[in-house]
DNA sequence: CTTCAGATGCTCT
DNA sequence: GAGCATCTGAAGA
């Protein structure tokens, strides 16, 4: 199976965000790959979105991997102590990603299991099962993200992703979460997910 | 099921 | 110093 090349990623953020879905994201650690399925997205683009963090073209330390070439990894630390895996996207020079928001495990699954709660699978409640990898924050901690892998180019790994391998079901899409400041970027219906 | 508070550290003003 | 693209556990309905 081929790794999505760098044109799969030098697009429209909005068209990338939604063809993302149902992809699969491949994380390699120590052997072993951890594997999950791509069920929810949500896009920022620079240019014109008051929630992404290069708005304007703003440039800092922090936004400097935003303006890397597609099919870059952002990673970035929220609330002191979670990771966001993005995907840049667009041509070079315009700040855009992908935020992945959620996955459905697919493989390594008790690994994931391990690096999010310390104790197998079989251990976990319910509750912890059906918000398994639900969550930005989530994703990275299963699959040992952090921002050491900030600039990693996707077309590599140990971090890279490939196609959808079958159809995916009906596109829903609606606000994005978490972005009450970013005024009448707020509505902007920018956020993608499957249907569970 | 729901709400709520607190954790924790980096980034930019 | 303020705010943040989040998550968890506890407590209540």
């Amino acid at each position: 199976m081929e790794i999505l090349g760098r044109d799969f990623y030098r697009r429209d953020t909005l068209t990338v965000a939604q063809d993302l879905l149902g992809c699969v994201l491949v994380r390699e650690l120590e052997g072993e790959r951890l594997v999950g399925r791509i069920t929810e997205t949500e896009a920022y683009i620079g240019r014109c979105d008051k929630a992404c963090h290069a708005y304007g073209y703003r440039r800092t330390p922090r936004t400097e991997t935003l303006f890397a070439r597609p099919g870059t990894a952002y990673l970035y630390l929220i609330y002191g102590m979670y990771t966001c895996l993005n995907l840049v996207t667009e041509a070079p020079g315009e700040p855009a990603a992908v935020l992945i928001r959620g996955l459905e495990p697919l493989a390594g699954a008790e690994t994931m299991a391990a690096l999010r709660f310390g104790c197998p699978l079989d251990r976990l409640t319910a509750y912890q099962r059906r918000n398994f990898l639900n969550g930005p924050g989530k994703v990275c901690k299963a699959i040992s993200l952090d921002r050491s892998m900030d600039g990693h180019d996707l077309l590599t790994p140990p971090l890279y992703l490939l196609p959808r391998q079958g159809p995916v079901g009906e596109i829903r899409h609606g606000p994005r979460v978490g972005i009450d400041y970013a005024q009448e970027a707020r509505d902007f219906p920018w956020r993608f997910w499957l249907e569970a």
